[in-house]
DNA sequence: ATATGATGCAACCAGGAGGTTGCATGACTG
DNA sequence: CAGTCATGCAACCTCCTGGTTGCATCATAT
């Protein structure tokens, strides 16, 4: 077992970090996190874009599977999905741990 | 202290998210992360693009803070920094503990 | 000195991302 | 049924992104 080949769960998580990686995504995934499922309108309000703007940005988070939609009468409802953002976690963690470790091979190494 | 408005804390980890929602970059991240510090060149071999593009992706990579650069000789060495990584990590965290209280307060509600 | 390997620099290009506007639709409220 | 509020749809526009190619530089091994 040799340098491990970038793995291709990890690779997997791109599509999540790129939609966590607009500021007014990030804004409207922070603003469910702190108040529950909220409709489009209910988004637009306390973000300096257009409805149609937010309703991309959703669409981009739900692809990235960190968000999901339901109807509510006349509304659409949006709420969060942990499970992408918990994959995503973990990617960081695999990564600085095999950092960690990679480090420590190359003292080995060093003071052979 | 009614439903927190985006943290700005959180906002600014929008560009190390960014940073790594690139498939390439992310690869470039893997690699350096299970090999310890590599050159520019070391780092084309395994991807599918240019050492140019490699090397514009070591930029952007730098300017959220997640690699860093020295010289040795004639080469340009990059290695991880993990710091950032792990305010990226918390940030995932911040966002499904403040979903869980949310659902946890709209489920008081409906049981009043 | 010189050839070679590792980069740096710059110009250029196509496509996608983030936004907007205008208008159509659908579902409650009186 | 009429008015209104929350969305859906579509066409457009501008800029940034990810890539490329060609050539200049700089350090090193001979």
């Amino acid at each position: 077992m040799s340098p491990r080949p970038a793995s291709a769960a990890l690779l997997r998580s791109a599509p999540i970090f790129a939609a966590l990686g607009d500021p007014t995504r990030l804004h409207v995934v922070s603003r469910l996190s702190g108040g529950g499922p909220m409709s489009i309108a209910q988004l637009t309000e306390g973000v300096e874009v257009t409805r149609q703007a937010v309703t991309k940005h959703l669409e981009v988070l739900a692809e990235a599977g960190l968000v999901r939609d339901f109807r509510q009468g006349r509304e659409r409802v949006w709420e969060l999905e942990t499970r992408r953002l918990e994959e995503a976690r973990k990617a960081l963690d695999l990564i600085s741990h095999r950092w960690d470790e990679a480090l420590e091979r190359l003292r080995g190494l060093v003071e052979e």
